[in-house]
DNA sequence: ATAAATTGTTTTGTGTACAGTTTATCCATA
DNA sequence: TATGGATAAACTGTACACAAAACAATTTAT
């Protein structure tokens, strides 16, 4: 908070001055990530990577890397020649993630109640407290964050990493998918209800708990993406056409 | 097959001499994702980017690139200072991939069947003629890469990118599960009964289908993952620890 | 006045150099 | 002969430089 260096404080190190090899990579990408998934960047921002590099006091070729990986998590789209921006997801893109996500955590619910214990359980029951503490105090960003850290924590619980993984990756997509689509109070809204579920997987009742999440999946992504047709930034078109329109009908 | 070149022929470019920009980072990942994935690379092996450079004919600046790719896609293993290797996949991580495999190959049954048409069900049946063609004339590689190549092109026909693309990268790893664990006859045997999932999609028997893949997985997965127990290069640990429990027996 | 062309600036793509680390080799010593 | 350590070789990580492409702005032509 109080250093005056030129370049961006990459969190919690506590070597101070320059940290080494691949740690500071990492720490580039979680900083780039989080800006990206908290929606500090709006999608469709440009991302230089003289600037990126200047900025976090590194050259373009660790910058590179980063976006590299990121463009891979489909969270930045790198176009040749063109450089690197934050994503946009179509319509089509936002509708496959949810399904996807409703055949992924259903799925693996079976495997989340069968190595359900009372320690896993009490780590979700937290990140629940600590997202009605979020929403109560009016923190939607905080709220919408540990909406979906439940939910991958969730999966966490199965102990397969591949799974869990790819959910990590759709769930991020998810936040970008709210940032464009969503309504303002999208995300988190109806006092997330996620304790239900915990209570169902408490009692062994996988049945149940499927169909809870498959619900509740839908319920989600009807409020965040059935609202809007096309992206708000790219709505150039859209935007033209109603002009257009209302040209015609003015006429 | 005739050019006298130092480098590798990238496959079928009509530009000859140098192609442009990504197309040739591209080119450069799918030969090496194949000699990955068809086993003509040994999990294990050293993957030095000066060596490649070289055999690409590009710098190793490309090479950097396409190794990262390889590493996200968990294809290689790249460890700081130490270079890539082809990935060793542990037993843990083979039964997370099949795990994960019948979640998402199960789960997305239902959209199969709802978007199939006969054109392709056409495609596939196509691919299950080619896979026992190369069967019967003992192509074991072509058998086993057309074998995965069914279950892509299977899960392709729900039209959801975000699953299709994972389940390809599950697909690769699975091949590389076989390289590292199978039986020699692995991954392709019981001359591949493709053809009868077809006919319960084409009978829009949904519910078959998916009983019919959850079945066909764990079949696979048994022959293919359950008989070794380690990998064969890494087996240092286990080998002591025989060795120690032989030592305890006969003090 | 509009469109096309040209020039200049910015940004990306790719190769190369150098520093730092790991790995291999060799020799001394027990 | 085996062990330990020093030296050398090989390889990776990062920065930098130059070339090529895209972009913006100005001039020129129609």
């Amino acid at each position: 908070m109080s250093k005056k260096r030129t370049s961006i404080d990459l969190g919690s190190m506590q070597g101070e001055e320059s940290m080494s090899g691949s740690a500071r990579d990492e720490a580039i990408y979680r900083n780039l990530y989080a800006a990206i998934v908290e929606n500090h960047l709006e999608p469709g921002t440009k991302l230089p990577e003289d600037t990126l590099a200047e900025a976090f006091g590194v050259s373009r070729t660790s910058i590179r890397k980063v976006l590299q990986r990121l463009a891979y998590e489909r969270l930045v789209d790198i176009r040749l020649n063109r450089g690197a921006t934050v994503a946009q997801p179509t319509v089509k893109e936002a509708r496959d993630v949810f399904a996807a996500r409703r055949i992924v955590e259903c799925g693996v619910i079976a495997q989340v109640v069968a190595k359900a214990t009372p320690d896993k359980l009490a780590a979700l029951r937290d990140v629940v407290r600590r997202e009605h503490e979020a929403e109560s105090r009016g923190d939607r960003r905080e709220a919408i964050y540990l909406s979906g850290e439940f939910h991958v924590e969730l999966a966490r619980v199965s102990e397969n990493e591949a799974i869990t993984d790819f959910l990590t990756g759709l769930v991020s997509r998810s936040s970008l998918v709210i940032a464009t689509y969503g309504a303002p109070m999208a995300g988190s809204c109806r006092h997330s209800e996620h304790d239900d579920v915990l209570e169902l997987i408490a009692a062994g009742d996988a049945d149940g708990a499927r169909e809870w999440m498959d619900r509740h999946l839908r319920d989600v992504e009807r409020t965040v993406v059935l609202l809007e047709e096309e992206p708000t930034a790219l709505d150039l078109r859209k935007v033209l056409d109603g002009v257009a329109q209302r040209h015609r009908r003015e006429r």
